[in-house]
DNA sequence: ATGGTAGCGTAGCTA
């Protein structure tokens, strides 16, 4: 089984280079995060011609929104709220092969990495706490489980381009690495991209538009991940950052798409 | 020293 995430900045926008990442990947699944659309205006129909015809779509207007395309056939799929907000950042479905696949948008949290200041980073924390707790309580590491999507977080020292420079930049602050370190405690994640990439080796999924020359400069941080519960780590055979995306024409995302293969 | 780009939707927010 094949999955892909990507946080694709408007999938109306960049409906074109969706299909060229289900032509060139042909993956069995993809979840989408910062969609940007409501739901009735989801561009279901070219998805469906390419063999997608199963969707789970979870929109807003202007902001965020997930989605869960699929070749394969979900058993059921839902929603989950955090933080007391209808803000379109988790959907989850239930695959073929007892897997629940969980797609998320983790808030990215502004500019000042204080909660007292900066209510958008309160909601970040706030919202990884209450991800955590609900994964600890309602899931347990036996499940057959994946979770991907755009995180907002890199973790390690090697997943942005400078981890002194970093240290104070949303994104990259202990108490981020520490909240999401106990997110990943919670149902026994295993961090799939780095069983295949090790830890010393930079590893980036997101390049900043504000970079003059995003390649050059290649100021990246590792902010879209792959997780999968113990059942599940040894049915990984392959992780594909598709880091070339970065420079698709007409009009790349930030992000890169982001595969993983398992042996189900 | 603090701007730089992008998308939505048509001003200003969010990233």
């Amino acid at each position: 089984m094949r999955i892909a995430t990507w946080n694709i900045n408007s999938v109306r926008m960049r409906l074109d280079l969706l299909l060229r990442l289900m032509e060139e990947e042909s993956p069995d699944v993809i979840c989408l995060q910062e969609t940007k659309v409501v739901d009735p205006d989801f561009p279901l129909g070219p998805l469906a011609e390419r063999g997608y015809v199963h969707a789970h779509v979870h929109g807003m207007k202007s902001y965020n929104g997930v989605a869960i395309l699929s070749r394969l056939p979900f058993e059921s799929h839902d929603v989950q709220h955090w933080c007391g907000k209808q803000d379109c950042r988790h959907a989850l479905a239930h695959l073929p092969g007892g897997i629940e696949l969980h797609c998320v948008y983790i808030p990215a949290g502004g500019d000042i990495p204080d909660p007292a200041v900066n209510e958008k980073f309160a909601h970040k924390l706030q919202f990884l706490d209450e991800m955590t707790h609900w994964l600890r309580t309602e899931r347990t590491p036996d499940r057959r489980m994946v979770l991907v999507g755009d995180l907002n977080i890199a973790p390690l020292e090697q997943d942005v381009w400078s981890h002194k420079e970093l240290l104070s930049v949303v994104s990259h602050t202990p108490i981020e690495v520490e909240k999401l370190s106990a997110m990943q405690d919670s149902a026994g994640w295993v961090d799939a991209m780095r069983r295949f990439v090790p830890p010393s080796e930079k590893l980036y999924t997101w390049w900043s538009y504000r970079a003059k020359d995003w390649e050059a400069s290649n100021r990246g941080r590792r902010l879209d991940h792959v997780w999968v519960t113990p059942p599940l780590a040894g049915a990984l055979t392959g992780v594909t950052v598709r880091r070339d995306a970065r420079g698709w024409e007409p009009k790349p995302s930030d992000h890169v798409p982001v595969i993983v293969d398992l042996d189900v």
